[in-house]
DNA sequence: TAGATTGTTAATCGATTAACAATC
DNA sequence: TAGATTGTTAATCGATTAACAATC
Protein backbone atom coordinates (compact mmCIF):
# COMPACT_ATOMS: atom_id res chain seq x y z
CA UNK A 1 0.00 0.00 0.00
CA UNK A 2 2.56 2.77 0.60
CA UNK A 3 5.62 3.63 -1.95
CA UNK A 4 8.42 4.73 0.58
CA UNK A 5 9.12 2.93 3.61
CA UNK A 6 7.46 4.55 6.35
CA UNK A 7 9.57 5.33 9.76
CA UNK A 8 7.64 3.59 12.57
CA UNK A 9 7.99 7.16 13.96
CA UNK A 10 4.99 8.14 11.78
CA UNK A 11 3.22 4.88 12.52
CA UNK A 12 2.83 5.30 16.33
CA UNK A 13 1.49 8.67 15.34
CA UNK A 14 -1.64 7.25 13.70
CA UNK A 15 -3.37 5.82 16.10
CA UNK A 16 -3.39 8.96 17.78
CA UNK A 17 -4.61 10.46 14.36
CA UNK A 18 -7.17 8.34 14.53
CA UNK A 19 -8.67 8.53 18.25
CA UNK A 20 -8.84 12.24 17.50
CA UNK A 21 -10.78 11.93 14.26
CA UNK A 22 -13.06 9.15 15.74
CA UNK A 23 -13.89 12.16 18.50
CA UNK A 24 -14.57 14.73 16.06
CA UNK A 25 -16.45 12.65 13.76
CA UNK A 26 -18.77 11.08 16.58
CA UNK A 27 -19.19 15.07 17.34
CA UNK A 28 -20.51 15.94 13.88
CA UNK A 29 -17.63 17.56 12.79
CA UNK A 30 -16.95 16.96 9.05
CA UNK A 31 -13.58 18.93 8.46
CA UNK A 32 -10.78 19.74 9.98
CA UNK A 33 -7.37 21.84 8.51
CA UNK A 34 -4.10 20.08 9.14
CA UNK A 35 -3.35 23.80 11.59
CA UNK A 36 -6.59 22.61 13.79
CA UNK A 37 -5.62 18.90 13.90
CA UNK A 38 -2.45 20.33 15.12
CA UNK A 39 -3.07 22.15 17.01
CA UNK A 40 -5.07 19.56 19.30
CA UNK A 41 -2.78 16.41 18.72
CA UNK A 42 0.65 18.73 19.85
CA UNK A 43 2.48 18.57 16.56
CA UNK A 44 3.39 21.08 14.11
CA UNK A 45 0.92 21.39 10.89
CA UNK A 46 4.12 20.80 8.65
CA UNK A 47 4.33 17.34 10.15
CA UNK A 48 0.68 16.69 9.87
CA UNK A 49 0.81 16.81 6.08
CA UNK A 50 3.62 14.76 5.83
CA UNK A 51 2.51 12.24 7.86
CA UNK A 52 -0.42 11.70 5.81
CA UNK A 53 1.28 12.43 2.34
CA UNK A 54 3.26 9.39 3.07
CA UNK A 55 -0.22 7.47 2.53
CA UNK A 56 -1.44 9.53 -0.09
CA UNK A 57 -3.00 13.13 -0.47
CA UNK A 58 -6.16 13.15 1.83
CA UNK A 59 -7.29 16.46 1.74
CA UNK A 60 -7.68 19.36 -0.42
CA UNK A 61 -6.54 22.28 -1.28
CA UNK A 62 -8.55 25.41 0.36
CA UNK A 63 -10.73 23.14 2.25
CA UNK A 64 -8.54 20.74 4.78
CA UNK A 65 -9.28 17.39 5.32
CA UNK A 66 -12.39 15.70 5.29
CA UNK A 67 -12.96 13.92 9.03
CA UNK A 68 -14.54 10.39 8.37
CA UNK A 69 -12.67 9.78 5.14
CA UNK A 70 -9.44 10.61 6.69
CA UNK A 71 -10.89 8.65 9.82
CA UNK A 72 -11.34 5.56 7.50
CA UNK A 73 -8.27 6.02 5.49
CA UNK A 74 -6.06 6.13 8.29
CA UNK A 75 -8.15 3.00 9.55
CA UNK A 76 -7.44 1.21 6.62
CA UNK A 77 -3.39 2.06 7.20
CA UNK A 78 -3.37 0.45 10.53
CA UNK A 79 -5.35 -2.56 9.68
CA UNK A 80 -8.04 -1.81 11.59
CA UNK A 81 -11.10 -3.00 8.64
CA UNK A 82 -9.48 -6.85 9.02
CA UNK A 83 -10.66 -8.67 12.07
CA UNK A 84 -8.17 -9.89 14.54
CA UNK A 85 -8.58 -13.17 16.71
CA UNK A 86 -6.38 -12.40 20.22
CA UNK A 87 -5.61 -15.23 22.50
CA UNK A 88 -4.35 -14.14 25.75
CA UNK A 89 -1.76 -16.66 27.04
CA UNK A 90 -1.18 -16.20 30.93
CA UNK A 91 -4.82 -15.99 33.20
CA UNK A 92 -2.88 -13.65 35.57
CA UNK A 93 -4.10 -10.38 36.50
CA UNK A 94 -2.94 -8.52 33.65
CA UNK A 95 -4.47 -11.54 30.89
CA UNK A 96 -7.71 -10.82 32.65
CA UNK A 97 -7.34 -6.71 32.21
CA UNK A 98 -6.64 -6.87 28.83
CA UNK A 99 -9.29 -9.75 28.10
CA UNK A 100 -11.81 -7.06 29.68
CA UNK A 101 -10.34 -3.73 28.72
CA UNK A 102 -13.06 -2.01 26.49
CA UNK A 103 -12.66 -0.67 23.51
CA UNK A 104 -10.83 -3.41 21.76
CA UNK A 105 -14.06 -4.87 20.24
CA UNK A 106 -14.97 -2.23 18.40
CA UNK A 107 -11.85 -1.81 16.77
CA UNK A 108 -12.05 -5.24 15.30
CA UNK A 109 -10.26 -6.92 18.01
CA UNK A 110 -11.90 -9.94 18.72
CA UNK A 111 -10.68 -12.13 22.39
CA UNK A 112 -10.87 -15.90 21.32
CA UNK A 113 -9.44 -17.72 24.13
CA UNK A 114 -7.28 -17.24 27.37
CA UNK A 115 -4.86 -20.04 28.52
CA UNK A 116 -2.93 -21.13 31.35
CA UNK A 117 -0.47 -23.74 33.18
CA UNK A 118 -1.64 -23.13 36.55
CA UNK A 119 -4.53 -25.99 37.08
CA UNK A 120 -6.05 -23.70 39.94
CA UNK A 121 -7.10 -21.52 36.94
CA UNK A 122 -8.19 -23.53 34.56
CA UNK A 123 -11.44 -23.69 33.93
CA UNK A 124 -12.18 -20.54 36.00
CA UNK A 125 -14.33 -17.74 34.46
CA UNK A 126 -12.58 -15.03 32.55
CA UNK A 127 -14.83 -12.38 30.71
CA UNK A 128 -17.31 -14.62 28.87
CA UNK A 129 -14.48 -16.52 28.33
CA UNK A 130 -13.31 -19.80 30.15
CA UNK A 131 -9.69 -20.58 30.82
CA UNK A 132 -8.24 -22.99 29.21
CA UNK A 133 -5.29 -25.58 29.30
CA UNK A 134 -2.30 -24.21 27.59
CA UNK A 135 -1.27 -27.90 26.29
CA UNK A 136 -5.31 -27.67 24.27
CA UNK A 137 -3.60 -24.47 22.52
CA UNK A 138 -2.02 -26.28 19.47
CA UNK A 139 -5.53 -28.29 18.63
CA UNK A 140 -7.55 -25.29 19.50
CA UNK A 141 -5.42 -23.11 16.64
CA UNK A 142 -5.45 -25.89 14.11
CA UNK A 143 -9.14 -25.38 14.69
CA UNK A 144 -9.84 -21.55 15.11
CA UNK A 145 -6.48 -19.90 13.61
CA UNK A 146 -6.27 -16.81 15.74
CA UNK A 147 -4.24 -14.54 14.84
CA UNK A 148 -2.53 -12.75 17.70
CA UNK A 149 -1.23 -13.62 20.81
CA UNK A 150 -1.15 -11.46 24.07
CA UNK A 151 1.86 -12.77 26.10
CA UNK A 152 1.14 -12.04 29.94
CA UNK A 153 3.39 -14.86 31.63
CA UNK A 154 6.73 -14.28 33.34
CA UNK A 155 9.42 -13.69 31.52
CA UNK A 156 11.35 -17.11 31.48
CA UNK A 157 8.32 -18.80 29.72
CA UNK A 158 8.18 -16.09 26.89
CA UNK A 159 11.10 -16.76 24.86
CA UNK A 160 9.73 -20.35 24.27
CA UNK A 161 6.02 -19.76 23.80
CA UNK A 162 6.58 -17.02 21.24
CA UNK A 163 8.41 -20.07 19.03
CA UNK A 164 5.25 -21.96 19.95
CA UNK A 165 2.80 -19.15 18.68
CA UNK A 166 5.15 -18.92 15.48
CA UNK A 167 4.23 -22.56 15.32
CA UNK A 168 0.73 -22.43 15.87
CA UNK A 169 0.31 -19.57 13.18
CA UNK A 170 -0.15 -16.61 14.91
CA UNK A 171 0.62 -13.61 12.89
CA UNK A 172 1.87 -11.22 15.81
CA UNK A 173 2.63 -11.15 19.03
CA UNK A 174 1.78 -8.81 21.90
CA UNK A 175 4.43 -9.18 24.97
CA UNK A 176 4.08 -8.25 28.13
CA UNK A 177 6.82 -9.83 29.65
CA UNK A 178 10.19 -7.11 29.81
CA UNK A 179 11.88 -9.72 27.70
CA UNK A 180 13.56 -8.53 23.78
CA UNK A 181 11.40 -11.42 21.66
CA UNK A 182 13.67 -12.20 18.88
CA UNK A 183 10.56 -13.63 16.50
CA UNK A 184 10.02 -13.29 12.56
CA UNK A 185 6.54 -12.21 13.51
CA UNK A 186 6.08 -8.61 13.83
CA UNK A 187 6.22 -8.42 17.97
CA UNK A 188 5.04 -5.16 19.68
CA UNK A 189 6.20 -5.45 23.61
CA UNK A 190 4.75 -2.96 26.53
CA UNK A 191 7.38 -2.50 28.91
CA UNK A 192 5.58 -1.55 31.90
CA UNK A 193 8.72 -1.43 34.67
CA UNK A 194 10.28 0.71 32.06
CA UNK A 195 7.53 3.38 31.50
CA UNK A 196 7.53 3.42 35.87
CA UNK A 197 10.90 4.01 35.83
CA UNK A 198 11.18 6.52 32.77
CA UNK A 199 7.98 8.17 35.34
CA UNK A 200 10.62 7.67 37.91
CA UNK A 201 13.06 9.70 36.01
CA UNK A 202 11.24 12.67 35.19
CA UNK A 203 10.11 13.07 38.57
CA UNK A 204 13.09 13.05 39.87
CA UNK A 205 14.55 15.13 37.52
CA UNK A 206 12.23 17.51 37.86
CA UNK A 207 12.82 17.75 41.43
CA UNK A 208 16.16 18.89 40.83
CA UNK A 209 16.21 21.16 38.17
CA UNK A 210 13.44 23.56 36.38
CA UNK B 1 23.26 16.32 37.80
CA UNK B 2 23.27 16.00 33.95
CA UNK B 3 24.72 19.42 32.39
CA UNK B 4 22.82 19.70 28.59
CA UNK B 5 19.34 18.67 28.02
CA UNK B 6 19.25 15.03 28.14
CA UNK B 7 17.29 13.63 25.09
CA UNK B 8 13.73 11.44 25.95
CA UNK B 9 14.96 9.22 23.84
CA UNK B 10 18.34 8.46 25.52
CA UNK B 11 16.04 8.63 29.21
CA UNK B 12 13.89 5.67 27.51
CA UNK B 13 16.79 3.85 26.62
CA UNK B 14 18.29 3.41 30.61
CA UNK B 15 15.78 0.98 31.42
CA UNK B 16 17.04 -1.66 28.90
CA UNK B 17 20.44 -0.91 29.88
CA UNK B 18 19.41 -1.36 33.67
CA UNK B 19 17.82 -4.27 33.29
CA UNK B 20 20.70 -5.92 31.11
CA UNK B 21 23.46 -4.96 33.57
CA UNK B 22 21.24 -6.04 36.44
CA UNK B 23 21.43 -9.66 34.51
CA UNK B 24 24.54 -9.54 33.90
CA UNK B 25 25.33 -8.71 37.74
CA UNK B 26 23.39 -11.57 38.41
CA UNK B 27 25.59 -13.82 36.76
CA UNK B 28 28.98 -12.90 38.40
CA UNK B 29 29.92 -10.96 35.29
CA UNK B 30 31.90 -7.71 36.30
CA UNK B 31 33.36 -5.72 33.34
CA UNK B 32 31.92 -4.95 29.45
CA UNK B 33 32.77 -3.06 26.96
CA UNK B 34 30.17 -0.69 24.64
CA UNK B 35 31.18 -3.28 21.74
CA UNK B 36 29.34 -6.08 23.82
CA UNK B 37 26.71 -4.09 25.63
CA UNK B 38 25.70 -2.96 22.25
CA UNK B 39 25.45 -6.20 20.31
CA UNK B 40 23.39 -7.85 23.02
CA UNK B 41 20.61 -4.18 23.27
CA UNK B 42 20.72 -4.10 19.43
CA UNK B 43 22.27 -0.50 20.00
CA UNK B 44 25.61 0.76 18.03
CA UNK B 45 28.63 0.44 20.49
CA UNK B 46 28.87 4.33 19.27
CA UNK B 47 25.44 4.79 20.52
CA UNK B 48 26.10 3.14 23.60
CA UNK B 49 29.21 5.88 24.88
CA UNK B 50 26.93 8.54 23.65
CA UNK B 51 24.46 7.80 25.91
CA UNK B 52 26.87 6.89 28.76
CA UNK B 53 28.41 10.27 27.97
CA UNK B 54 25.61 12.64 28.84
CA UNK B 55 25.82 11.67 32.10
CA UNK B 56 29.39 11.27 32.52
CA UNK B 57 32.54 8.59 31.93
CA UNK B 58 31.83 5.78 33.55
CA UNK B 59 34.39 3.64 31.89
CA UNK B 60 37.90 3.13 31.56
CA UNK B 61 39.64 2.94 28.36
CA UNK B 62 41.07 -0.40 27.40
CA UNK B 63 38.70 -2.12 30.10
CA UNK B 64 35.19 -1.11 29.41
CA UNK B 65 32.69 -0.50 31.76
CA UNK B 66 32.55 -2.42 35.55
CA UNK B 67 28.94 -3.83 35.69
CA UNK B 68 28.11 -3.29 38.98
CA UNK B 69 29.32 0.15 39.11
CA UNK B 70 27.20 1.24 35.84
CA UNK B 71 24.49 -0.40 37.03
CA UNK B 72 24.49 1.41 40.18
CA UNK B 73 24.85 4.92 38.38
CA UNK B 74 21.95 4.45 35.86
CA UNK B 75 19.99 3.28 38.97
CA UNK B 76 20.64 6.78 40.23
CA UNK B 77 20.03 8.59 37.15
CA UNK B 78 16.68 6.93 37.09
CA UNK B 79 15.77 7.82 40.58
CA UNK B 80 15.98 4.26 41.20
CA UNK B 81 17.91 4.62 44.42
CA UNK B 82 14.97 6.78 45.76
CA UNK B 83 11.72 5.59 47.07
CA UNK B 84 8.22 5.89 45.95
CA UNK B 85 4.69 5.74 47.57
CA UNK B 86 2.47 4.35 44.61
CA UNK B 87 -1.25 4.83 45.02
CA UNK B 88 -3.53 3.00 42.28
CA UNK B 89 -6.75 4.75 41.55
CA UNK B 90 -9.35 2.33 39.79
CA UNK B 91 -9.66 -1.03 41.51
CA UNK B 92 -10.65 -3.07 38.24
CA UNK B 93 -8.64 -5.50 36.88
CA UNK B 94 -5.81 -3.16 35.33
CA UNK B 95 -5.87 -1.64 38.90
CA UNK B 96 -5.05 -5.27 40.42
CA UNK B 97 -2.97 -6.16 37.76
CA UNK B 98 -0.90 -2.94 37.99
CA UNK B 99 -0.69 -3.75 42.33
CA UNK B 100 0.25 -7.16 41.87
CA UNK B 101 2.78 -6.89 38.88
CA UNK B 102 6.02 -8.48 40.08
CA UNK B 103 9.17 -6.33 39.90
CA UNK B 104 8.16 -2.92 40.91
CA UNK B 105 9.14 -3.45 44.66
CA UNK B 106 12.64 -4.55 44.95
CA UNK B 107 12.79 -1.32 42.22
CA UNK B 108 11.73 1.28 45.13
CA UNK B 109 8.36 1.52 44.20
CA UNK B 110 6.11 0.30 46.93
CA UNK B 111 2.29 0.33 47.18
CA UNK B 112 0.16 1.85 49.70
CA UNK B 113 -3.19 1.97 48.04
CA UNK B 114 -5.95 1.58 46.49
CA UNK B 115 -9.11 3.41 45.70
CA UNK B 116 -12.43 3.50 44.14
CA UNK B 117 -15.85 4.38 43.74
CA UNK B 118 -17.73 1.77 43.65
CA UNK B 119 -19.17 0.48 46.31
CA UNK B 120 -18.93 -2.77 45.17
CA UNK B 121 -15.39 -2.65 45.37
CA UNK B 122 -14.62 -0.90 48.42
CA UNK B 123 -13.48 -2.96 51.30
CA UNK B 124 -12.38 -5.91 48.83
CA UNK B 125 -8.57 -7.21 49.27
CA UNK B 126 -6.36 -5.87 46.49
CA UNK B 127 -3.12 -7.86 47.26
CA UNK B 128 -2.41 -7.10 50.48
CA UNK B 129 -4.10 -3.85 50.43
CA UNK B 130 -8.13 -3.16 51.51
CA UNK B 131 -9.65 -1.39 48.53
CA UNK B 132 -10.31 1.86 49.68
CA UNK B 133 -13.04 4.93 49.11
CA UNK B 134 -12.20 7.14 46.40
CA UNK B 135 -13.47 10.22 49.12
CA UNK B 136 -11.24 9.13 51.38
CA UNK B 137 -7.77 9.65 49.50
CA UNK B 138 -7.77 13.10 49.92
CA UNK B 139 -7.52 12.37 53.85
CA UNK B 140 -5.30 9.75 53.00
CA UNK B 141 -2.67 12.13 51.23
CA UNK B 142 -2.49 14.62 54.16
CA UNK B 143 -1.39 11.09 56.28
CA UNK B 144 1.13 9.50 54.09
CA UNK B 145 2.02 11.33 50.98
CA UNK B 146 1.63 9.15 48.25
CA UNK B 147 4.30 10.12 45.55
CA UNK B 148 2.86 7.97 41.98
CA UNK B 149 -0.89 8.16 41.60
CA UNK B 150 -1.06 4.77 38.75
CA UNK B 151 -4.56 5.74 36.93
CA UNK B 152 -6.69 2.71 35.75
CA UNK B 153 -10.09 5.18 35.56
CA UNK B 154 -11.66 5.47 32.08
CA UNK B 155 -11.11 8.37 30.00
CA UNK B 156 -14.00 10.25 31.39
CA UNK B 157 -12.99 10.39 34.78
CA UNK B 158 -8.83 11.30 33.75
CA UNK B 159 -8.77 14.71 33.59
CA UNK B 160 -10.77 15.57 37.06
CA UNK B 161 -9.08 12.92 39.07
CA UNK B 162 -5.23 14.12 37.51
CA UNK B 163 -6.33 18.02 38.90
CA UNK B 164 -7.06 16.40 42.23
CA UNK B 165 -4.30 14.55 42.01
CA UNK B 166 -1.94 16.92 41.62
CA UNK B 167 -3.63 18.95 44.30
CA UNK B 168 -3.18 16.50 46.69
CA UNK B 169 0.85 16.53 46.61
CA UNK B 170 1.15 13.68 44.30
CA UNK B 171 4.99 14.22 42.18
CA UNK B 172 4.07 11.95 38.88
CA UNK B 173 0.97 10.36 37.28
CA UNK B 174 1.16 7.05 35.45
CA UNK B 175 -1.86 7.12 33.48
CA UNK B 176 -3.28 4.26 31.72
CA UNK B 177 -6.62 6.10 29.75
CA UNK B 178 -6.19 6.69 26.03
CA UNK B 179 -6.35 10.52 26.62
CA UNK B 180 -3.67 13.13 27.04
CA UNK B 181 -3.02 14.29 30.40
CA UNK B 182 -2.33 18.47 30.69
CA UNK B 183 -0.74 18.49 34.06
CA UNK B 184 2.11 20.52 35.40
CA UNK B 185 3.32 17.30 37.28
CA UNK B 186 5.39 14.82 35.31
CA UNK B 187 2.92 12.54 33.21
CA UNK B 188 3.67 8.53 31.93
CA UNK B 189 1.53 7.22 29.82
CA UNK B 190 0.72 3.65 28.74
CA UNK B 191 -1.29 3.53 25.55
CA UNK B 192 -2.45 -0.07 25.40
CA UNK B 193 -4.80 0.57 22.22
CA UNK B 194 -2.37 2.52 20.45
CA UNK B 195 0.13 -0.47 21.26
CA UNK B 196 -2.55 -2.75 19.94
CA UNK B 197 -3.16 -0.83 17.20
CA UNK B 198 0.82 -0.66 15.99
CA UNK B 199 0.78 -4.43 16.10
CA UNK B 200 -2.15 -4.06 13.81
CA UNK B 201 -0.48 -2.37 11.19
CA UNK B 202 2.96 -4.51 11.58
CA UNK B 203 1.01 -7.53 10.75
CA UNK B 204 -0.91 -6.27 8.10
CA UNK B 205 1.85 -4.34 6.50
CA UNK B 206 4.22 -7.91 6.60
CA UNK B 207 1.41 -9.22 5.10
CA UNK B 208 1.67 -7.61 2.11
CA UNK B 209 5.10 -6.65 1.10
CA UNK B 210 8.19 -8.12 1.76
C1' DT C 1 -12.72 35.28 -8.37
C1' DA C 2 -10.23 35.64 -3.81
C1' DG C 3 -9.07 33.12 0.22
C1' DA C 4 -7.71 29.11 2.23
C1' DT C 5 -5.13 25.26 2.65
C1' DT C 6 -2.99 21.49 0.64
C1' DG C 7 1.13 18.74 -1.32
C1' DT C 8 5.82 19.01 -1.81
C1' DT C 9 10.44 20.80 -2.07
C1' DA C 10 14.09 22.96 0.50
C1' DA C 11 16.21 24.31 5.02
C1' DT C 12 16.98 23.21 9.66
C1' DC C 13 17.49 20.63 13.45
C1' DG C 14 18.66 16.65 16.16
C1' DA C 15 20.13 11.99 16.66
C1' DT C 16 23.04 8.31 15.10
C1' DT C 17 27.26 6.60 13.31
C1' DA C 18 32.15 6.86 12.24
C1' DA C 19 36.69 7.99 13.35
C1' DC C 20 40.51 8.63 16.14
C1' DA C 21 43.47 10.70 19.65
C1' DA C 22 43.77 9.98 24.60
C1' DT C 23 44.78 6.78 28.02
C1' DC C 24 44.14 2.84 31.03
C1' DT D 1 55.06 -1.64 26.70
C1' DA D 2 51.35 -3.04 23.42
C1' DG D 3 46.52 -3.77 23.00
C1' DA D 4 42.13 -2.51 23.98
C1' DT D 5 38.62 0.55 24.53
C1' DT D 6 37.02 4.78 26.04
C1' DG D 7 35.53 9.84 25.48
C1' DT D 8 34.73 13.10 22.14
C1' DT D 9 34.77 15.51 17.80
C1' DA D 10 33.31 15.37 13.07
C1' DA D 11 30.39 13.33 9.35
C1' DT D 12 26.17 11.33 8.12
C1' DC D 13 21.65 10.31 8.24
C1' DG D 14 16.83 10.98 9.12
C1' DA D 15 13.06 13.55 10.91
C1' DT D 16 10.94 17.96 11.68
C1' DT D 17 9.93 22.54 10.31
C1' DA D 18 9.51 26.28 7.00
C1' DA D 19 8.17 28.04 2.72
C1' DC D 20 5.52 28.45 -1.26
C1' DA D 21 3.57 27.25 -5.77
C1' DA D 22 -0.47 24.58 -7.02
C1' DT D 23 -5.26 24.37 -6.74
C1' DC D 24 -9.77 23.67 -4.70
Amino acid sequence: MEQKKVPLVVIRRLPRYYRYLSDLNDMGIERISSQVLSKKLGFTASQVRQDLNFFGGFGQQGYGYNVKSLRNEISKILGLDKHYKVVVIGAGNLGHAILNYPGFAKRGFKFVGIFDNNPDLIGKKAGNLTVMNIDDLEEFCEKDHPDIGALTIPKESTANMAKKLEAFGFKGLWNFSHVEITSSLPVETVHLTDSLMTLAYKISSSAVDD
